[in-house]
DNA sequence: CTTGGATTCATTTTT
DNA sequence: TGAATCCAAG
């Protein structure tokens, strides 16, 4: 400002003008290795990115900095484990270089399948309107073919839906044949094998004459379309120039396939994951995928985040300590230039209800504090564990939303909604056409079926509705007048003309007196459900695009707690761990630190118990300042009564130092 | 054939 | 505790 007579000399930098090359400072606002992700250009990379060591960031920044390179926003590709994440970074990118970001595609490996799928399937016979299913609707399916097949009355049980679905689903998220995967993972079903392989032609025969595509299916056959038609595969690799897979190391072999041939003319991959939060393996996630990722895109540049920006030293040293026996390749030890104390607290309980009781009583503490609930999250590695203290959340009126666990779309109430409107998407869909006709009161299974095959083959299902009705009318009057209804609802739903939202509203008003009668119990409970659904409907343009949303990215929140997840109201989170990748909170309640609840009795092997340690470690690194971690020691099992419980063997010999331990104790009057 | 009651069963994580 | 399966009555 002043000395203004100063003689001062001020030097031009000699890069200044290839400095200002772009609206962000990007070199000042990011660390070395972060900057190298960012200007990284064309040809395979791999980041390996600790916990909460800038990943999303580091993603938008890259996406952000090829658009200001002039790369075309449409030729971006953005493979994110939700579509919820790749929103969250487009909104970021926005930020920083404007709305031309919108325009870059991303979301799931199944979202983007279903949308290349629509409008590429035509040329391998799958017609735009097929239906997806998800796993429930596979078991249905798998379940009505077991019956038909006459497996379910057989001397020697034969296997359930669940598990019939699990092994068919597992052998081909592995690309294993059926046999392969018995004999990895199921020896004991061995006996059935060739029953099982029957089914499982059956199934796939069943889904492709009805336009059904399960979950599986979606990856494969977008794999098949690249691999078998060159022209398509060069079309799509042309034009997404530039691809980026977050979370790399959840991806399982189809996907990693995919990306493959996604990038096949130009191998502009840039891959960011960590060997340590691999957690979907049971989906069949391989976290061989982000060791080999090196092997299968030749000369891939790797690139480590280590420095963390979000927990305090106190907290990494534990997350450290816990991962430091783990078989992993990529070692990497956390650090962070946050200053702050803090040491993890081991917190005993004498029961699940002192649990409970602490953790409220600490949330009421921290609100007192100036936390606000938004900051505060309690996790577990089960959907369950949290029962108990949801109601003792209730009881202090703390409020919370609750992820993960049972969905809301899940329940019977909105699934038969779902199943009309499906039918009137896809006329085909013969597993929503069952369970429509079956909720008429004196159509059963039998009749059902044999409907199903009518209107399967009838253009106007209205009409052949209308025939049955007439047909039963002398022994079910009631049936026949119910299946009028249903003809003219499907008549109404099919000319189309409506936005979703009315006919979900139109699919309410005929399912209502069909569901009281059903849940005589408690409808009132589930009609708050659907109303809830009618203005999820609302936000959508086509019933498609709805139908698939449903199945691809359901709503997140569970049934039964407060419904209102977008409102403003201030609210504590309770997460699986899963559900909570990719999050971070000022506060973290690890709840449940028990040994035979976590790591669970089913996942007591070797490799099980390796990817229960990684859970740890991202349970562990969800948090910023502050981690409490309690486990009860009387802990009642159904079968036992009450047992001792252990803390968790992966905190069982940390240093005192790292992790403080501390008992609870009742109050005494005196 | 359908339905509703009785009995048995097994209880993780999710696109 | 609730869901899946079995069984017998209408």
């Amino acid at each position: 400002m002043s000395g203004a007579l100063d003689d001062k000399v001020i030097l031009l930098r000699k890069d200044a003008s290839a400095g200002r090359r772009f609206q962000v400072d990007y070199s000042s606002l990011l660390n070395p290795a972060q900057l190298e992700a960012v200007m990284h250009d064309e040809g395979p990379a791999l980041v390996v990115a600790g916990a909460g060591s800038g990943k999303t960031r580091t993603l938008v920044y890259r996406v952000a900095r090829l658009i200001e390179s002039g790369v075309a926003p449409q030729a971006i590709l953005m493979l994110t484990f939700t579509r919820r994440a790749a929103q969250e970074m487009l909104s970021r990118v926005e930020r920083l270089v404007g709305e031309r970001s919108r325009s870059v595609t991303g979301g799931t490996f199944h979202s983007f399948a279903n949308g290349v799928l629509r409008r590429n399937g035509k040329a391998m016979g799958l017609p735009g309107n097929f239906t997806i299913l998800d796993r429930g609707d596979m078991e249905d399916l798998i379940n009505l073919l077991r019956g038909q097949m006459g497996l379910a009355s057989r001397e020697r049980r034969f296997p359930n839906k669940s598990t019939l679905a699990e092994v068919i689903s597992m052998a081909r998220n592995k690309a294993r044949s059926l046999e392969q995967e018995l004999e990895a993972d199921f020896p004991h079903l061995l006996d059935h094998s060739a029953d099982i392989a029957l089914l499982a032609e059956n199934y796939a025969r069943y889904k492709r004459a009805r336009a059904l595509l399960d979950y599986d299916d979606l990856l494969h056959l977008l794999a098949e379309l690249l691999k078998d038609d060159p022209a398509v595969r060069r079309r799509v690799s042309d034009f997404f120039r530039y691809i980026l897979v977050d979370e790399y190391q959840d991806t399982n072999p189809i996907q990693a396939e995919l990306v493959s041939l996604l990038a096949a003319t130009h191998q502009n991959v840039m891959a960011v994951g960590d060997d340590g939060q691999s957690i979907y393996s049971f989906r069949g996630a391989d976290f061989r995928n982000i060791l080999e990722f090196p092997q299968r895109f030749r000369g891939a540049r790797i690139i480590k985040l280590e420095e963390n920006y979000r927990s305090l030293q106190g907290i990494l040293n534990l997350a450290n300590e816990v991962l430091a026996s783990a078989a992993h390749k990529y070692s990497k030890t956390l650090f962070t230039r946050r200053s702050g104390e803090f040491r993890p607290l081991l917190v005993r309980a004498q029961d699940e209800h002192m649990q409970s009781r602490f953790v409220a009583q600490r949330i009421l503490e921290l609100r007192e504090e100036g936390v606000e609930l938004n900051e505060i999250a309690v996790l577990f590695r089960s959907s369950f564990h949290s029962f108990d203290l949801e109601l003792e959340l209730q009881r202090r009126d703390i409020p919370f939303v609750k992820r993960g666990g049972f969905k809301f779309v899940e329940t019977a109430h909105v699934k038969d909604v779902m199943a009309h409107l499906r039918v009137a998407a896809n006329p085909a869909d013969a597993v929503s056409w069952l369970r429509a006709l079956t909720l008429i009161h004196g159509v059963g299974s039998r009749k059902g079926q044999r409907l199903v095959e009518a209107l399967a083959r009838a253009d106007d299902p209205e009409q052949s509705l209308r025939n049955k009705a007439t047909e039963v009318a002398g022994k079910h009057p009631t049936a026949a007048q119910e299946l009028v209804k249903l003809g003219a609802l499907m008549g109404s739903l099919r000319r189309n003309l409506e936005p979703p939202a009315n006919q979900v509203g139109a699919v309410i008003d005929y399912y209502l007196p069909l569901m009281r009668d059903a849940y005589p119990d408690d409808y009132p409970r589930r009609e708050r459900d659907l109303e809830h659904f009618q203005q999820i409907a609302q936000r959508y343009r086509s019933l498609q695009a709805m139908l698939a949303d449903m199945a691809l990215e359901p709503p997140s929140d569970s049934i039964g707690g407060v419904l209102a997840a977008d409102s403003e109201t201030e609210c504590l989170t309770l997460s699986t761990i899963h559900s909570a990748k990719g999050l971070e909170w000022k506060v973290v309640f690890l709840i449940w630190a028990a040994d035979g609840r976590f790591p669970p009795p089913q996942s007591m092997h070797v490799d099980e118990l390796e990817e229960e340690r990684r859970l740890t470690y991202v349970a562990i690194t969800r948090a910023r300042d502050e981690l409490y971690i309690v486990y009860p020691i009387y802990v009642f099992e159904r079968s036992v009564g009450y047992t001792m419980g252990q803390v968790s063997r992966f905190l069982q010999d940390i240093d005192p130092h790292t992790l403080a331990c501390a008992s609870l104790q009742e109050e005494v009057e005196d």
